[in-house]
DNA sequence: TAGCCTGAGAGTGTCGACAATAGTCAAGAG
DNA sequence: CTCTTGACTATTGTCGACACTCTCAGGCTA
């Protein structure tokens, strides 16, 4: 065996039996754990503008910070790469992301897709019952758009989108859609100032009341359209001139094509 | 002596390509972090069967096995996870993943959208220069079917089809066409046996050297169809009657529907 | 004999520390 | 005065260890 390690039984136990019988274990409270919190707490460190993008988060700081030792912050640090929020080099540490214009160009395409397949299979609902959270952020939405909420507005709408996602029953779809909202949410984060020139917060919500309706209804085609002509577009009216520095060639091309039809949708209907 | 460490073989595929690290001058040398060979390492362990799925991954058996100590084995567990190679329970630790019909439901339907995507964006290629990587791609495909080579020949085509999705030039795109890769890689791993029943090497070859060939004269559309009536049928038709155990109705209604229909292609041409 | 309780064993969660490396700044030479 | 070079500092990569939790086997009781 490799090793003159002492460990006791290293070799001795291969006893896998009962691998499959994890599966169901549904616990009444989630253990505590340091990463999940640690991880919580980076992002809204980062959402609430305590991190600006492109910062540096050194590690030993963050952990003496949050009052844990570094591997939880090590961790965490990876669970935010994996979402998107960090970016990290080999032995330069983390940072958070700053987006350009290409993350714009690629959250916004790849977001309109999954968004699409998401409603293309999940819209004419078959089961009532996965229609309560698309309810339950409907309600959300109209309630904090009555109390004028405005720091609540970014979350609200995210939760709706998601939950809109989740009408398809697709756990990779709901990954990737999570990960491109996070993401979505740190770029809205980055442009707060600008975003009292879009619609009102009771516009928004009655959009999104009409857009639940067109589910229930079973409409795909309608909330597709919806989709395209709204959310995504106030989205990118609001950020794009602001990041304006860089960019590939095909995204520029694809923003300015977006400026002048006015709508995320792809070119030809087919 | 202890051969356990020198194993770092998988280097074709499994290359993490760091998005942000170019910004700050390429490096000569890719520092040798343990991370990244644990997680090679454990790659290739469980593409060659030595991990079952549903095996139990325990941290410091593997962290022996491997010569080295538990963070980076830790840390090699998260990025497996992230791949979605990988199953991690709070407290239970992890284990390969066993895929489901669900998962193969999901693999398939969401490769199938995000390589039209990338075709869509891609496909009239601006550049002429993007298309080397395919080529290579295509080449080595031809190569390796001559010589008969089987045991490569998951690895080819999975990257061919990363140099197609490439062809969009969209990062996240890659990405998560990436984990997707990684997962239907392992899907193919836990069925070797009934591999010699779909179709040849060489008509496998001649079949992409075929799309390859599409994407040069920038047909869109007749890639998309050939996309649709090759690959991804053949891959299914191969796992689906293994996996017929559990899933979702809508995951059953699809599998079904493919099976009559004889193509993974969307329900309507729309 | 079947079910509950208890104890030991195994394994992950977390911690503090050491070594190695990239970045920074100052001093000296041309 | 500017460029090179050296050391210093800050920070990450890696390690071994401890504590808590979960699992499972064995014994006790009804």
């Amino acid at each position: 065996m490799t090793g003159a390690t002492g460990a006791p039984g290293a070799d001795a136990v291969a006893r896998d039996e009962g691998p499959a019988a994890i599966r169901a274990g549904r616990r009444i409270a989630d253990p505590p754990s340091m990463v999940a919190l640690a991880a919580d707490a980076l992002r809204r460190m980062i959402f609430d503008g305590e991190l600006a993008p492109g910062e540096r988060m050194v590690e030993y700081r963050l952990a003496d910070q949050l009052a844990v030792s570094r591997p939880p912050v090590r961790e965490a640090l990876r669970l935010l790469e994996r979402e998107g929020l960090v970016v990290q080099v080999p032995r330069r540490g983390a940072s958070v992301r700053a987006l350009s214009l290409q993350d714009v160009y690629e959250i916004t395409t790849l977001r309109t897709d999954l968004e699409t397949m998401a409603i293309r299979l999940g819209v004419p609902v078959q089961d009532e019952r996965v229609l309560a959270p698309l309810a339950e952020a409907t309600r959300i939405l109209e309630v904090n758009a009555r109390r004028g909420a405005e720091d609540s507005a970014v979350e609200d709408t995210i939760r709706f989108h998601r939950a809109l996602v989740a009408l398809a029953g697709h756990g990779r779809l709901d990954e990737a859609y999570h990960a491109l909202s996070l993401q979505l949410w740190l770029l809205m984060a980055m442009n707060r100032r600008a975003r009292s020139s879009t619609e009102s917060l009771v516009e928004r919500a009655q959009r999104h009341r009409a857009l639940f309706d067109l589910v229930r209804a079973g409409d795909a085609d309608a909330v597709l359209a919806a989709l395209h002509d709204g959310s995504s577009l106030s989205m990118l009216r609001l950020v794009g001139p602001l990041i304006s520095e860089d960019g590939s060639p095909a995204a520029h091309a694809w923003f300015e094509r977006v400026r002048e039809r006015g709508t995320t949708a792809p070119d030809a209907p087919v």
